[in-house]
DNA sequence: CCCGTTGTTAATCCGCTGTTAATCCTTCGG
DNA sequence: CCGAAGGATTAACAGCGGATTAACAACGGG
């Protein structure tokens, strides 16, 4: 899953940053309104957190213009914690949650998590398919119960197919989701995670859709 | 184990703080309500200390903010000793113990030990995980019945991990919860303490989950 | 002033990552 | 029906960065 993360004072954004890289993120930053409407709008994200309070161009215009172009990824706002209009000014622009600052990054953390998991349709934490058991709050895996080690990236692979079970994820779609800078695709590094959660998770879980992608779960008609 | 002081009187406020580092614990203060709620909501506090009777900022309504902005971290409520109202005014708004003024030190410290214990959901006062056994009460540790000497720092970390047995723990949360303010992170500190309880308990006991952190005890499922 | 504790630096080790390349398999054209 | 092309699988390996470890400097209490 790809986060983008959008505040102005340095010092939180790096904090941000190494939160949710830690918690198995890929993390894009801006650090004014302009960067993030273009990030935003050309980059894959998964989700975004918003401060508003931003210099030049105003975190609620970037939200709406983002909103006017159709993009509906989940957004997640920071506000100042007296300025209450902002929030509700924020739910009106399109805003799917906002958080008061300060917060804790657990917080921050377990509300992105929420989002995220609406975003793909899911109810639980807990994301259940083919045997397989992924456990977004402690990112742990366990096949027919059985705890299953995985490594940093192998388990944002898995994640992101998990989180669009029957879906068909291709290389690139994979590769835009899984890192956050743009990646040589001139090697089959996905094919490689795909090979090596093969080999943890048994040959049967992850199936190939020759010329297309990979899949997880049955297919949604 | 970090444990916030709320009180506005110097003199009391340094006899906890003392008493506290005494026992192990990482302190933090804060002399008014505003403090305290910055701190309490910023901060990954273990617990709090906190005396109602505050200029400015009221410590009840620190504690409803709190309990209200979804922070539950144990609450053990200071109250004059005739002010009866005060200690049911304080439960219902969230506090989960009181103590009346005046109070000796050592029952302050029982029952923020039964607190901590409570919050991590254990019945007695000695964990034991892994042949390691730590007393809360007299902060000792022994390895098969055999009593090991541990420094501070060391007993902290140590405290810390099995408080929270069988899950991952980060070296940004270990930092967070030992040291009370705020850190410098461009160091391997944390690696060193661990390192030195491994020589004085053996390898086996304090696992390394690479690229997310430490665990004692069996993964919790 | 001495000694144990604490925190830093730096060398080393080792698992993860991404690349290359060989091989397998499917498809499709002849 | 065969063979070539290209996509998918798999193994092997080198570089990187996180983790370990030792050694030392800084600090503070007795």
């Amino acid at each position: 899953m790809r986060i983008l993360v959008v505040e102005d004072e340095a010092r939180l954004r790096d904090q941000l940053r190494a939160a949710l890289e830690q918690a198995g993120y890929a993390v894009d930053t801006a650090a004014d309104g302009e960067q993030a409407h273009f990030i935003g709008s050309t980059e894959a994200c998964d989700a975004v957190v918003l401060d508003l309070g931003l210099p030049q161009l105003d975190g609620l215009s970037v939200l709406r213009r983002w909103r006017a172009d159709g993009f509906a990824m989940p957004v997640l706002i920071l506000t100042a914690r007296d300025a209450w209009h902002e929030k509700v000014e924020g739910m009106d622009a399109g805003a799917d949650d906002y958080l008061a600052k300060p917060f804790r990054m657990e917080e921050l953390l377990a509300r992105l998590r929420a989002l995220l998991r609406r975003a793909g349709g899911a109810a639980s934490a807990v994301l259940e398919i083919a045997g397989v058991s992924l456990d977004t709050r402690t990112a742990r895996v366990s096949l027919d119960g059985v705890p299953i080690k995985l490594t940093g990236h192998e388990y944002r692979v898995l994640s992101y197919l998990m989180h669009h079970a029957g879906a068909v994820v291709s290389r690139s779609e994979l590769i835009e989701h899984i890192y956050a800078q743009d990646y040589d695709r001139d090697s089959n590094t996905v094919e490689v995670f795909i090979r090596r959660l093969r080999a943890k998770l048994g040959d049967n879980v992850i199936a190939t859709e020759r010329g297309f992608g990979y899949r997880i779960g049955e297919p949604c008609a």
